[in-house]
DNA sequence: TGCTCAAACTAACGATCGTTAGTGTAGCAG
DNA sequence: CTGCTACACTAACGATCGTTAGTTTGAGCA
C-alpha cells in the first residue's frame, strides 16, 4: 500500500498533469477515463494511484494549479500599474491579462469554464469562491469608472459579464499559429472593452 | 372523421426530449446515464428504446431541434426588417434575435454550444456546418457595415466572435425571475454591441 | 553486496454503462 | 372475439469504469 501521495515534485506526476489537462480540457472529465490518461504517459492506470488519491484529485489539482495562475496574472498586472492610474489603465490592464491568459493557457481556460461541475461539492465550491473573486475584481473597477462618470453602461452587472466572457471565448478559438499575436489580441479587446463602456452619445 | 392522425405525436417522446435536455445541457452527454433519463420520465432504460434507436439519437435529436430554432428566430428577425435596413438595423436585429434565444432557451442553447462534441463524427459535422451558418450571418452584416464606413473595428473576424460569444453566455447566467426581462436584456446587448462597432473616436 | 523504497506492474473487484432479447399487456381494427 | 400494434417490463450481455491488492523492478545508499 503506497503512503499517501500528496502534491510531489515528480516528473511522472508533472507527465500526468499535462496529459489529464490536455485530455480534460478537450474532451470533457467524465468522457476521459484513468486509463486514457496513463496511456497518454505510458503507464498503466493502477500506477496514477502512486502520484494522486483519485480521478476527482487530478481535476482539482489542475483546477486549483489553473487559478492560481489566474490571478497570480491578475495580481502582477495590477501591481505594475503607475499610482495614479485611471479606471481606463486599470480596465485596460485587467482585460489585457484576462485575454492573455486565455489566449496562452486555453487548457486551463477551458477547464476552469467548463469542468468544474465534475469537482467534488466542496471543491465545486472553494472553486466557484475563486472565481467570483476574480470577477469582482473587473466588476470593481468598471462600478469605480461608472460612479466617477468615466465609464457609462445601461447596466454595470452585464457588461462585465460580457467583457469577461468575451475573452473567455478566446480560448476555444484562438491559435498562436494564425494571424493575430497575443499582443495583437489584447490589443483589440481592450479598444472593444473600453468603447463598450464608453460615455459617448451614439447618434440614431 | 377523427383528427388529424399524424398530428398524434408520441407523448412519451417528447418527455424524454424534455428530460434529456435537460440533463445533457446541466450534467453534460457523458454524464447523463439512459437509465438517467428514463427515472426521470418515470419508466426504464430499456423502454427508451421504443421511442430513439441510441442514446446519441436522442443529442442529435435535440441538437437539431435546437439548431432550426436557432436560425428559425434569426430568418423571422430578418424577413421583419424593412426594406431599406440599414446595417445599425440588421445589427440591432441579429443581436437581438441571438440574445432571445440564449435567454429563452437556455437548455437548447447550452446543448449546442458545449455538447457538440459528444456527437457522432458526421453528426458533428453538420453541427458544425448549421453554427457556421449561424455564425456568417453576423460575420457578413458587420463586414457590410465596416465596408461602407458605418461601422469601425480593428479586426471584423474578432469582434463578430466577442458579439456571439457575449450573447452565448447570457444562457449561463440569465434567469427570467431575475430583475431583467429579456426584452430589457436584448436592448442592453444591442447597445453594447453597437458602442463596440461604432466608428467614434474615443476621448482621454 | 545487500537493503530499502518509490514506482511500475498484473489481476481483479464491484459498479455502472449502452444495449439487446424476450415477455406481458392494454387498446384499437377487422 | 381475435389479432395486431405500441409500449411497457424484466433480465441479462459484454464492455468499461474507478479503484484496490499484491507483486516485481530498479536505482540509491549503508
Amino acid at each position: 500500500m503506497p503512503p499517501a501521495p500528496e502534491a510531489a515534485i515528480s516528473a511522472t506526476a508533472d507527465e500526468i498533469r499535462v496529459a489529464a489537462l490536455e485530455q480534460f480540457a478537450r474532451a470533457g472529465y467524465s468522457s476521459t477515463s484513468m486509463r486514457d490518461i496513463a496511456g497518454s504517459v505510458g503507464i498503466k492506470a493502477a500506477s496514477l494511484y502512486n502520484h494522486f488519491g483519485s480521478k476527482e484529485a487530478i481535476l482539482w489539482d489542475l483546477t486549483l494549479t489553473a487559478f492560481e495562475e489566474l490571478l497570480r496574472g491578475r495580481d502582477l498586472a495590477i501591481a505594475n500599474l503607475p499610482n495614479n492610474s485611471t479606471p481606463q489603465d486599470r480596465l485596460a490592464c485587467l482585460v489585457t491579462s484576462h485575454v492573455a491568459f486565455h489566449a496562452k493557457n486555453s487548457n486551463q481556460a477551458l477547464l476552469v469554464n467548463s469542468q468544474l461541475a465534475a469537482l467534488s461539492k466542496s471543491h465545486y465550491r472553494k472553486a466557484v469562491a475563486m472565481r467570483a473573486q476574480y470577477e469582482d475584481t473587473m466588476r470593481e473597477v468598471i462600478d469605480e469608472g461608472v460612479a466617477k462618470g468615466i465609464f457609462d453602461t445601461t447596466d454595470a452587472r452585464v457588461a462585465t459579464f460580457a467583457i469577461l466572457q468575451m475573452g473567455m471565448a478566446v480560448s476555444g478559438w484562438f491559435r498562436p499559429e494564425g494571424p493575430l499575436t497575443v499582443t495583437d489580441l489584447c490589443t483589440i479587446y481592450v479598444d472593444l472593452a473600453a468603447k463598450m463602456l464608453a460615455p459617448l452619445p451614439l447618434s440614431h
